[in-house]
DNA sequence: TATCTAAATAGAAATCATTTTCGTTTATTC
DNA sequence: GAATAAACGAAAATGATTTCTATTTAGATA
C-alpha cells in the first residue's frame, strides 16, 4: 500500500511520522485509541508528541483516509479502512475488529425526514456494536 | 405530567432537585447540555452542585426517562422524550430541536450482520443531523 | 544541489467536560 | 418519629484533547 502516494495526492506532507501513523493503523487489525497509537509510535521514534498523534489522526480522518468510531464511552478510536464509499461499520466490542456493512438507510431516512418534517439531512452517525463470530465461538469454548 | 409518579415506579427518590431537572427538560423545547441544566437549576435552588446534575441526567437517561444525543463534538445533550418505544431522532443543529423518527433499520442491519458476518448485534447508535424546516425558512428570510 | 517557505512537530501547559471522594442531608419505610 | 439507604454539596481529581510557541523539516524552486 503506497501511503506516500495517497498523502501526496491530498497535498499532505509525507512526513515520517505521518506515514508511520498510517502504517500502524494499516497493520493493526483492530481499532486503536490515540494513546495506543502513541505507544506504538514511541517504539519507532525517540521524540514523538501526543499532539502530533492527535493532529494526524484528525487530519487523516477528515480526509477520509482513515475512519473513526465513537465508542459508547465517547472516546474516539481510529482504524484503517480501504473502502472509500460511504458506508458504516460493525464493531466488535470484544476483540475490537471492525467490519464494513453494505447496508445504509440514508436514503430512506432522508425520505422520511423530508416527508414528515420537511427538513434537510446534513449528516448522520450510525454505528453497530456487537460480538463477532470469532469472539462468541471463543466464549463458548471457555464454558 | 406526573413526574413524581414516574420516579416512584422506578424506585428513584422523588427529590425536589431530581423533579426540577425533569421539569426543566420537560419544558425545554430543545436539548440541553448538563451545564445549561445546571444554569437553570441555580435559578431554582440556592445550593445545587454540578455533579448532582450529571448524576441525575445519567440516571434518568439510563432508565429511559430522558434521552441523550452525542453531538459530533462528542458532548452530551439531554432532552425529554415521551416516546418509550425504540426509535431514533432527527436533530436540528441550528435550533437544537429534536424530532422523533419512525424509521429504524435495526432489523435489516441485524439480518445483514447475521448473514454476512455471523455476528450478534448488541446495540446501535443512529443519529441524524440537519436543519429543520423552520430554520431553513428563517435563513431564507435573512437573505 | 542550496535556498526558501509553509506545513509539521515537540514539549509544556492549558482546557474543560465529567467523575470521584467523603462528610452531610433527606426522602422513604416501618 | 426513628432508621437507613439514597441523594447531595463542595472541593478536588481525572483524563482525553487542545493550545501555544519556538523549532524543525518536506517539498518546491532557483
Amino acid at each position: 500500500m503506497d501511503h506516500n502516494h495517497i498523502l501526496k495526492e491530498l497535498k499532505l506532507k509525507a512526513t515520517p511520522k505521518r506515514l508511520a501513523i498510517l502504517d500502524i493503523l494499516y497493520h493493526a487489525s483492530i481499532y486503536l485509541s490515540p494513546d495506543e497509537v502513541w505507544t506504538q509510535m514511541k517504539e519507532r521514534f525517540r521524540t514523538i508528541g501526543l499532539p502530533t498523534v492527535y493532529r494526524n489522526l484528525e487530519e487523516l480522518a477528515g480526509r477520509g483516509i482513515i475512519s473513526k468510531v465513537i465508542h459508547p464511552d465517547r472516546k474516539l478510536y481510529y482504524f484503517f479502512c480501504g473502502n472509500r464509499e460511504h458506508h458504516h461499520h460493525f464493531v466488535c466490542t470484544s476483540c475490537r475488529k471492525v467490519n464494513d456493512l453494505s447496508f445504509c438507510a440514508f436514503e430512506e431516512i432522508q425520505k422520511e425526514v423530508s416527508r414528515t418534517l420537511n427538513a434537510t439531512v446534513s449528516s448522520h452517525i450510525m454505528q453497530v456494536f456487537g460480538i463477532c463470530s470469532n469472539c462468541s465461538a471463543n466464549k463458548e469454548e471457555e464454558q
